[in-house]
DNA sequence: GTGAAAGCGCTAACAT
DNA sequence: ATGTTAGCGCTTTCAC
């Protein structure tokens, strides 16, 4: 094992020298030896072997301009941020993405409202190739902070404030939540369900409004009354639960905009002595790990599939970056698909 | 507000001759600007903003050999990772820190065996000035990728192969575990419980048996059929309560080496009809955000600063690298105290 | 206090 | 197929 010599790291120089080729030679062969003979690689190569070589990073970015490195900017001010099994996820999914292709994952977590002069230095500052960003809500600045520092950026989750018609504009990756809410509540229905609420999230997460706009899909007539607004968490459900047993006590299946507030439902609904699902069926989102299977009855739920959705994010970022070097256009957004999970809640 | 100009990114050397100014002179007040002349300064700060300029990274780099980013290696093969609160608050106590001194936090997850190498490569190329690691096992190759590739490494809890005369060697931040585990035995036999059963965690990391010996040092002559051990999970905490309650009926407390595995002993207890705290006393350890105050009852527990020991990590290898520079010796380890919070368990 | 000049280690034309 | 050379943008002696 040639254990490499202290001092100052080898440089290509140092490599070449010891090759008896010249600089551009081993720079070649170091990159992937393209267009050099077997005999001279071989050469360079135990001499990198020998020196225990690497090459300087900071003077390859210099001249090709490229960082090798990715930003992920996670602006949720909540503590949310690593204890949802949803971030966490996702970032299992770039980090595998990233690392397949030697890029670099730069964490970038805005803690405060200054943060963000920091983060717009930062991407100024050409320290990486293009940025991933998630969740932005409507009056988010960070894509006008991406785009005045020319970044690339892909985001999760459709950004708000992105219409139709920009749909080719703004590259993101997000499950299907319109159609995924649409086969929630066309199943509550085909169990001939006719009193069927909704527990939405917040109105300014696109995520949210899209699952809202899946159930007015297939109920376009629904009675406003059975729509309630919740927060995407545990209590926010049972408070909406508890609000819509009020308002109609008739109701006789519930669709909840994730699992946490289906959980939090289930939770008054057992309180209130209905059972689940002969009285009422319930049907939640996402699937997340801990919580769908926990719950006693496990819960009925629309699944996506999250790490893949970061490890598309990642490959649509590079991707973009490839395309752009080779002056072809950038890929668009990509939806992924749900599927409907059974389990004994509806 | 001066819209930067589009195209390629203003230089130094641009900043310089729209100041009237040299280089150097511009590099200068650009850094902090010691030693220019007042006049001069804002005319090379009315040229930085009016043209938008940013430092090139890279180029600042290749000179002053110095990246201005710390690497987190997570080495947890475990989903534990994100899920964890302990790993992301100790994250966002690292993140905080290194951002007030406007260092990047570049994350290194590694899912598998054959990620060793790529990080080794990663540290070895310079990217980054100095690392942070996590948990590590008896057996893990992480510090000597470190060692090897010269990275001065701040870790994350003792690393469990450094014995009391390495304290020095090897920098770490880590709680008082043993400390905390008298402050929980003794306050469970200052409560008048004479069979204070152990439920320990995992015997390859060291928090787990530091967590032992303090048990151990409160009660050395202890029957050893009173120490169960789990892996720090709630199930493992489950399992064990009841090869405790199997093993010794009579016993009449628990303090448990973290709040997971307590409150699978609470599970437990209360199935078999124990009342706690009546029947049997109990303590878990960490304090869990979670976890210790949802219980029923509460948790009693040993209270640590997460968040404040991940800071700490950063400002201990931040320190290190200036003083390394200065060559003056590199900061030691650092234990943070811990502290009983009393609820309703014990 | 300020400027001129010499690199930092590498890649990419361009010659050969 | 290989070598020569000119930078990439910045910091840092060293003169003035």
């Amino acid at each position: 094992m040639p254990e490499p010599s202290p001092g100052p790291r080898p440089t290509l120089e140092a490599v070449a020298a010891r090759a008896g080729v010249s600089r551009a030679t081993a720079s070649r062969v170091v990159r992937g030896g393209e267009g050099v003979r077997q005999a001279l690689t071989e050469k360079v190569l135990r001499a990198v072997e020998e020196l225990g070589y690497v090459p300087n990073h900071a003077a390859r970015t210099l001249v090709t301009r490229r960082t090798g490195a990715v930003a992920v900017i996670i602006a949720e001010p909540e503590v949310r941020i690593f204890t949802d099994p949803f971030f966490s996820q996702q970032i299992r999914g770039i980090a595998k993405e990233l690392a397949a292709h030697d890029s670099q994952l730069v964490l970038l977590l805005l803690e405060g409202p200054g943060d963000y002069d920091r983060i717009a230095r930062y991407l100024a500052g050409g320290h990486v190739d293009g940025a991933l960003a998630f969740s932005l809500h409507t009056d988010d600045p960070i894509p006008a902070i991406t785009r005045r520092a020319g970044m690339p950026t892909v985001y999760g989750g459709r950004p708000s404030w992105t219409a139709a018609r920009d749909h080719q504009a703004v590259p993101y990756v997000d499950a299907d939540n319109r159609g995924g809410a649409r086969a929630a509540v066309r199943y509550l229905s085909d169990l001939g369900r006719r009193r069927i609420a909704h527990i939405g999230g917040p109105r300014d997460q696109a995520s949210a409004t899209d699952r809202l706009d899946g159930y007015r899909d297939v109920l376009p007539d629904a009675d406003p009354a059975l729509i309630a607004e919740g927060a995407f968490t545990e209590e926010s459900g049972a408070a909406a639960m508890t609000e819509l047993l009020e308002r109609c006590p008739d109701l006789d299946a519930v669709f909840a905009a994730n699992d946490l507030m289906a959980s939090g439902a289930l939770r008054v609904l057992k309180e209130r002595g209905r059972s689940v699902p002969d009285d009422v069926a319930l049907v939640g989102f996402d699937d997340m790990d801990p919580v769908a299977k926990a719950t006693d009855p496990p819960l009925t739920t629309i699944q996506q599939d999250i790490e893949g959705q970061g490890r598309l994010m990642a490959r649509l970022l590079l991707r973009g970056l490839a395309h752009e070097r080779e002056g072809t256009p950038a890929p668009a957004s990509v939806i992924t698909p749900t599927t409907l999970v059974r389990r004994a809640s509806a």
